[in-house]
DNA sequence: AGAGTATATTCCAAAACAAGAATATCCAGT
DNA sequence: ACTGGATATTCTTGTTTTGGAATATACTCT
């Protein structure tokens, strides 16, 4: 994973909110596309690219693809991340996709409760 | 400049390592043509590229256009050029640019004044 | 085996970007 | 007005990235 990868995963606003939401553990394709509100094909994609580029990774659990950052999260993506929820504020929703994520998850934990496994291990 | 933008220009090496120069003050596009060693076409379109997405801001003064950091730098693009410093390390050879920076600049000060004179302004 | 759910891949057209060559502009000095 | 230096723009072509539609794969449950 290089500094040129990252600065690729986050330059797209699509991306940067899927590393954002990740940046608090791994979640599954299922619960990216309730929470950013975007079609399967799309968030699948995205996951690719930023795969490709190491920054990514994932595993399968039965019938989920549960997603997390790569490498215990490179310093410097660490701290752009930790950085944005100051500096993005009101333009991209950060803020806003990490209370739609725990309540995602919390949901999840009832109504699906293998996948809401999943993403403790 | 949004944070998206930013990135835009972060996530190629020689708009990458011209921001890495800029930090430390403005420069003119000769100047970063020796540091990089790259023709002057390929530095002015990237530093347009910037211009239009506001990160970066030319003045002219006489013959020679000088290019700075927009807007005193935003928070998040500070962090991220002094971050880089450190977690770059070998692959992008960001140290040695600034070495050549201070080479380049100083004989600029003996060899053209009038163009050196104008990155103090 | 068959059906359903979750996810990935492929194909194709559109847009963005990059690289090289040629040319244009702006300014200073004569 | 003319020349030369510094910088910008335009054109063309190739590559990367994006977006949508269709399809395929993987797994589970019955």
């Amino acid at each position: 994973m290089s500094v040129i990868s990252i600065y690729k995963c986050l330059c797209d606003e699509q991306r940067l909110r899927i590393l954002n939401l990740l940046r608090e553990g791994p979640l599954c394709v299922c619960h990216l596309m309730e929470i950013l509100e975007a079609d399967q094909v799309k968030i699948s994609k995205q996951l690719r690219y930023m795969k490709d580029l190491g920054v990514v990774e994932g595993e399968r659990h039965a019938q989920w693809m549960i997603y997390r950052l790569a490498d215990e999260g490179h310093p410097l993506l660490t701290e752009n991340l930790k950085c944005l929820q100051d500096c993005a504020g009101e333009s991209l929703a950060l803020a806003e996709d990490l209370r739609k994520r725990r309540a995602v998850t919390a949901h999840a934990r009832r109504t699906n409760p293998v996948c809401a496994e999943a993403l403790e291990a």
